[in-house]
DNA sequence: ACTCTTTATGCAACTAGTTGCACAACCGCC
DNA sequence: GGCGGTTGTGCAACTAGTTGCATAAAGAGT
């Protein structure tokens, strides 16, 4: 129950509309909750019906027109509410992992470029990631909001970070390891 | 589609019924891709459905008979394919980061309990990890496949080490932060 | 014999996210 | 004044995962 609450936050930082909320996603609040302008749509409308925001008065036309939407209280409220509730953390779900487990099984044949080809990717982000903190949080600005969306930043480039060392490193043992066993046949004993 | 292939990989490793699945996805798949046993038991109809799996010939009774899977050839097949092809990765998805954030706008009134238990779960995770890593992993072994193993479970004692560390830091900054500020006003302006 | 718990399998309904496409208005331009 | 791209909104169908419940057999206790 996240992209409603995460939409209520874009919105309070600004109000948007459908698309440029999407855009807003794709180059920030994204980075940690993706969405789909599909999703962005029916969520507005939802909330909308629940009393959450409401369309900003100015315009107010059919399909095709620009509608922009702000935050009601009620809709601070409820944002307020979930932020502070308990949750579980997420049940972790890495395909990557998952496919090398798999190679343990079946051999690693093939595998070894789209590794490559995640590093490069999540080094770009890395990237990004650095670029975005030097931009927009220099040394020396430390307001509440700042500190905490830093915070959040932060956390992004150390998990990019780990993912590149990671993969890094498992590269390096696909280079080690015994040639081309490509059946992996007397696997045995999960553990 | 991911869940099919993980079932593949946990049948390789040996051959189960439905309910044994489930248990090892508890402790050891399941770290990194959870699954409900309704999950198996439904994904398990649809692997036999495609001659991907069969149940071992020894019984083949009614409801609340044990019913065990084997991999077949061309399920082999389909796992090594998958495990080779490219794939993105996956969009990430974290509502932690996203309270984190939504904080910065309405307040962080009764969330560092709550960032205080996810810390434990972790520091609990990590525990159990380097408990596998000393019992599965004496640093002499070092088959091909143990390598590999090694590899992912070392991924996931880095990424809980990651998110205790950061929690922990998360909850020195909110520490230091002005006190109750709770409304967090002038939010403006994404980034 | 009979109830209670455990083991084991499964259906049905629901929620969340994705993909593919439709359609309206506006903008420039030639 | 009509043509083609861009902006903006949205429906419908699909896929994946979750929740709640039903059912059946086997063993354990009394």
């Amino acid at each position: 129950m996240s992209l409603p609450h995460a939409i209520l936050t874009a919105l309070l930082e600004k109000p948007s509309s459908g698309l440029e909320l999407t855009r807003r996603f794709d180059k920030s609040i994204g980075y940690f909750w993706s969405a789909t302008h599909q999703q962005i749509y029916r969520e507005l409308g939802k909330l909308e019906a629940e009393g959450f925001i409401r369309t900003l008065p100015a315009e107010q036309p059919a399909r095709g027109q620009k509608k922009s939407y702000e935050v009601l209280p009620a809709g601070r409220a409820e944002l307020a509410r979930w932020t502070a509730a308990a949750q579980d953390p997420k049940t972790m779900r890495d395909p990557l992992l998952l496919r090398l487990r798999a190679a343990a099984v079946v051999g690693t044949e093939g595998l070894e470029s789209d590794l490559s080809r995640h590093l490069e990717l999540h080094r770009r982000q890395l990237a990004k990631y650095r670029e975005i903190e030097e931009r927009d949080f220099p040394p020396d600005r430390d307001a509440p909001q700042d500190r905490l969306r830093h915070l959040v930043l932060r956390a992004g480039i150390d998990l990019e970070t780990f993912w590149t060392q990671w993969l890094t490193h498992a590269l390096t043992e696909f280079g080690e390891l015994p040639g081309a066993d490509g059946n992996g046949s007397g696997a045995d004993d999960a553990r």
